[in-house]
DNA sequence: TGCCAATGCAACAATATTGTTGCATAATTA
DNA sequence: TAATTATGCAACAATATTGTTGCATTGGCA
C-alpha cells in the first residue's frame, strides 16, 4: 500500500499546481506538443510569467506521474496527455466519498 | 479564476500526503473525533510515527480548506468530516477529463 | 483553589519545491 | 561545416512544508 500512496501523493501534488494544470489543460485541447508550443501558448492565453526551464520541470513533474507521455521526433520532444491516472487512480480515492453519499 | 485556481492548489496540496488521507479516512468511519483520538486511532491502524503536533498542523491543513469541521465541546475540539470540498470542488477539474473520454 | 487533560502557538531544523541563469548536447538546416 | 533550434543538466537562491520540542492557555473536576 505504502507504494500505491506515493504514487497518489505525487499525482495530487502535481495537480496541485496552476501552472501545471494550465498546462495539462492545453494539452487537453491539442496533442503533441513541444515544450516551446506548450510554453508559448500557456505564456499568451494565461498571464503565467516564467522561464523556459520553469516549464521544462513542470512538464517533468507531470511525466513523472504518467499524466504527460512523450515521444521524440528528431530533437523535438512531442507531449501529449495521458488521462487515465487523472481518471483512474486520482479520482479513485475521492470517489469513495462520493459513494458512501 | 486566480481565487479558485489558489483553493484547488490547497485543496490538491491537502490531500497529497498519506497522513492526511488517512485521517480523512478514519474520520470517515466516525464522526466529532478529538485530535488525541484521530491520533491514537491513524497511529495505531496505520504505522504513522508522528508526534501530536504534527497531527494537529496536518488537522488544520485540512480545516482551512474545510474538508473538516470543527466543534467544541468544553475543551475538547470535535473534528468531522466535511465531504463537499472533496465531491464538489476537487473531483470538478478533473471530471472535465472523464466526460471528454 | 489546584491539578489534569486537550489544545494552540512559537522557534528551530531538515527537506522539498520552485524558479533563475549559464553551459552542454544533439538534430536540423543553410 | 557552422549556425540555429529544442532540450537537458547543474548550481544556486528563495520559499514552503513537515516535524520536533517547550511553553502557554483554557475548561473540567477533586
Amino acid at each position: 500500500m505504502k507504494g500505491s500512496d506515493d504514487q497518489l501523493n505525487r499525482l495530487y501534488r502535481a495537480i496541485g499546481d496552476t501552472t501545471r494544470r494550465r498546462i495539462i489543460d492545453e494539452l487537453a485541447l491539442r496533442d503533441r506538443q513541444s515544450l516551446f508550443e506548450i510554453y508559448a501558448r500557456v505564456l499568451s492565453e494565461h498571464g503565467i510569467n516564467h522561464s523556459r526551464q520553469a516549464f521544462s520541470r513542470h512538464l517533468s513533474v507531470l511525466e513523472e506521474v504518467g499524466i504527460i507521455e512523450v515521444e521524440w521526433e528528431g530533437n523535438t520532444k512531442l507531449h501529449s496527455l495521458n488521462k487515465t491516472p487523472l481518471t483512474d487512480s486520482l479520482s479513485g480515492w475521492i470517489e469513495k466519498f462520493k459513494e458512501q453519499k
